[in-house]
DNA sequence: TCATATTGTAACTATGATAGTTACATGAAA
DNA sequence: TTTCATGTAACTATCATAGTTACAATATGA
């Protein structure tokens, strides 16, 4: 099992859509490309589907298809639709809060590296499009 | 448990110590500082002394010490010392090399923006200083 | 030299995040 | 009405990491 593989998993098979933008992929072909399952698929895909990017159909030629051009959808559109983070601070929820006046200054100086970090990063990702990935591939 | 909180571990002790720079402190005493394990304290301070930051003796009145003064300890230096990351790619010894070109030039976009994000990262917190974190605890 | 207090570290357990899997309901098409 | 797809709940497996126990090594001082 690998950690953070949904970004990975996501625009492995993105990419593969991004070839043949017209046609349905399903699930279990989509598992094929990228390792993992089709159950996998369906509840990354389902995360994209609710952004907007990906659209999905039921039943006999059913599947997924993108739903806006590959030169359309950046990577930074994927990795903000699966709502990640580079780094996840110590638990959101927050059942401990720091009651030291240390962890209170540390936590103003670490968030504001990890937000100027989550920036550079987006920033740097915003680029490079599914239509890049697929290009990749037709070579 | 808390995850990823090796750092702030470190950091919170530090700050501690920073307050009375001469005086050696026990990992029992710095376990009750952060809620935790004194083996905790002493496996995360090892890595530390490694780095030079801080020095420990054994026996009787033994403890640990910061080996240069508190304002010349950035939060930068605790976080390389750490050798943490923002971001574990998947599993460096790669086991399972990517094949299909999409992984390929994927890992190229991902790379550069994890780096710019790392960059970005240690230089924000690099002006904060144990020195910093002591005058909180002060005050 | 012995009692005491401390670090150093190996080995194990506990916890929690996340991927993988199974099972089945829902829905669409021929 | 059969077939094939998604949707999703519930469970299991895996892995990273913190926590814990146990004990050796070492330093101090009576």
């Amino acid at each position: 099992m690998k950690r953070n593989s949904k970004l990975s998993i996501a625009l492995h098979v993105l990419g593969h859509m991004a070839v043949k933008p017209e046609e349905p992929f399903t699930s279990e072909q989509m598992a094929a490309f990228a390792a993992t399952n089709p159950v996998v698929i369906r509840r990354t895909l389902g995360q994209l589907r609710g952004a907007g990017l990906v659209t999905s159909e039921r039943g006999k030629l059913g599947g997924w298809k993108l739903s806006k051009a590959p030169d359309a959808i950046s990577i930074a559109d994927v990795y903000r639709a699966l709502d990640e983070r580079l780094y996840v601070g110590n638990k959101g929820g927050d059942e401990n809060p720091p009651q030291c006046a240390i962890e209170i200054g540390l936590a103003g100086a670490i968030n504001q590296g990890l937000e100027r970090a989550e920036n550079a990063f987006q920033h740097s990702i915003e680029s490079t499009t599914l239509e890049d990935l697929a290009a990749a591939l037709r070579q």
